[in-house]
DNA sequence: TGTACATCAGTGAACGCGCGTTCACTGATGTAC
DNA sequence: TGTACATCAGTGAACGCGCGTTCACTGATGTAC
């Protein structure tokens, strides 16, 4: 049962979508090709007519995920002028975000996987990690920069951290209080580093 | 061919160990139960004579892990008086410990494959996390601490965040400016919390 | 515009493989006397 | 201390299962005329 182009192309995105989810939840040794072709409403057959390997999606929806993730990045800090660095470090260490491994960032969820996979799969990381820097550049006031710098290394580095020891710990309570630490740091640092005339305080 | 209960115990641990190391290297699905009695020169048979199940031996292995990387913590931060933060921050921010997975920290190596295993080994995480805290509220000078602090939990989360940075960097470069930056702040903070009459931070 | 046919997205079943787990067996260890 | 036997750590093979991948087939789509 042929398909038009327009919907074999509606249902690829589809897979990469759910795929960037599930792995996501699942970690990709933890979900199989059958489960992801299910949640995009097809049978595990017709795969490869638009995968070239359980690789070839994990890079495809490793990108996509950070690709929403970034776009998600940039919409807070553009709609959050005043107070950018806040708004991203509100949203990010938030436990609503942290209860959503499925829908949150990708750098988190499936960190400590990505140095065991496809070279594919660690570009997508790699240039995930460089726009996540340079929003959070953006976010902390810098200007004209070339390179990622030592303060957005830091603070993403801080972000990323706090995140992962939150879901780390099986005691709500101290997971809480990670989070928090984590956010109300950053927020001073960001006054510090977003600087000077009578910026925003912790 | 039975074995002496003093070398079926020393099988048994070896076991673990490698494990613990195997793990780290390769995910608690990236490494198989023949591959993990080899590792300790015994084969897969005999494997449920000491284990429950592989998610028993993961627990354990994550333990025995975690427990070897705080010994180590605290052995740096006790040889290290005049300045404790600053050698377990030089010691754990190293590229050579970003390159050695498998014989680094089990939260960078694993953290993110943790919340979707057994409760054990989520227990072994939690725990971990806490005696981290407490060598890392150590290394800052604080005294007396009931329970971990708002800077300590600040001071592991970028730690971990920024050696999963690290590795998930395809570029060499960029990498070890990420390492190089949570460095240079941790130790500069180190100065603010550590010493001084007073005990205060930035 | 209408017809004839080639294309190919999607199906469902099968493939080989490696996984975690089980089991009958072996033979040195540990124990009873 | 020595002998007889039960125990059980370790072996190697087998089990069922789910995995990623392949393939013959279907039938609507897209194309040629």
């Amino acid at each position: 049962m042929r398909v038009s182009r327009v919907q074999a192309e509606a249902n690829k995105q589809r897979v990469i979508d759910e795929a960037s989810r599930l792995f996501r939840a699942h970690g990709y040794d933890g979900i199989g090709l059958k489960d992801l072709m299910q949640a995009a409403g097809l049978t595990q057959g017709g795969f490869y007519k638009q995968f070239a390997s359980k690789d070839d999606l994990a890079a495809q929806a490793t990108a996509r995920a950070l690709a929403g993730s970034s776009a998600r990045w940039i919409e807070l800090v553009e709609t959050n002028p005043q107070a950018p660095l806040r708004a991203l470090v509100d949203f990010y260490l938030a436990p609503a975000h942290r209860d959503a491994r499925d829908r949150g960032c990708p750098l988190a969820a499936l960190g400590s996987d990505a140095p065991r996979h496809a070279a594919a799969v660690n570009a997508a990381f790699d240039s995930g990690i460089r726009s996540y820097l340079d929003v959070v550049g953006t976010a902390l006031g810098e200007e004209g920069r070339q390179a990622p710098s030592a303060d957005a290394m830091v603070t993403l580095s801080t972000m990323v951290g706090a995140l992962m020891l939150a879901r780390m710990t099986a005691d709500g309570d101290l997971s809480d209080r990670i989070l928090e630490a984590a956010r109300l740091r950053l927020e001073s640092d960001g006054a510090g580093g977003d600087r000077s005339p009578g910026d925003s305080d912790r």
